[in-house]
DNA sequence: CTTTCATATGAATATCTGTTCATATGTTCA
DNA sequence: TGAACATATGAACAGATATTCATATGAAAG
């Protein structure tokens, strides 16, 4: 029966089953969830959420980045690397120079509510 | 000047120099950035943000939703405990049992959006 | 082709973070 | 008061992650 298994995971007596149930079958998606979670922890970073902010005002190249928020070149393309893996900016190579900008723009509404959730604390 | 100290801490020539002073006027406050990028990382686990959609749809006391999420009751209370910190959930006790809910609806929308941008890849 | 400069990358390291285990706290009920 | 149960908490550990350093790549210019 499921109380056993239940008790055996979590340690503790199901209190109310019905709710339980009723949550499981409203929930996202496994994959939504994780593939959100996986957003927000990108999101989640003082260096990246600085990068990308910095990019809705402008592209800039790595150097650029680097200098504005005072750290060193590679810290700023490592991110870069990250912040391109899950494709919130792309890059326009301009001989030895290459551009960052943002890829999703839509991806700043959220930021923006961050802001804004930050401000109203 | 600062030609000299950019090179120091990024180890290279400050390339569009007007374009990073542009940017720096307007880039949000630190006390927000810093806000926002951890109210994200807060957001960016996958138990914590089961956490939050389960009690979105329901307040939960800790072993529903240790049940709910196949983890062991300790592990969810320390996660709790962030959230709560964070000022996303709230308690209500009850006897022996303390029920879980969401401190700040507006918060939701934010996930959502999460869940929507996930889903447009 | 060699030098110079912007960027990328791999390895190493230090720090942070999530889970588990053991146990404490606090409430109910007999 | 003491047993039973839900929850909280501290310590320990393992895995993840951000930065730094050294160096590689790749493009332009001499």
């Amino acid at each position: 029966m499921s109380t056993d298994k239940n008790m055996a995971v979590c340690d503790c007596t199901v209190i109310h089953e019905e709710t339980v149930e009723r949550v499981r079958k409203e929930m996202p998606h496994e994959r939504l969830l994780d593939g959100s979670a996986d957003f927000f922890k990108v999101v989640g970073d003082r260096t990246r959420i600085r990068i990308l902010h910095a990019l809705f005002q402008s592209e800039m190249c790595v150097c650029d980045i680097a200098v504005l928020l005072e750290m060193n070149q590679s810290a700023i393309s490592h991110q870069l690397r990250v912040l391109k893996q899950a494709g919130l900016v792309k890059y326009r190579r301009e001989g030895k120079i290459v551009f960052y900008s943002l890829d999703d723009e839509h991806v700043m509404n959220i930021l923006d509510q961050g802001l804004v959730h930050v401000g109203h604390k």
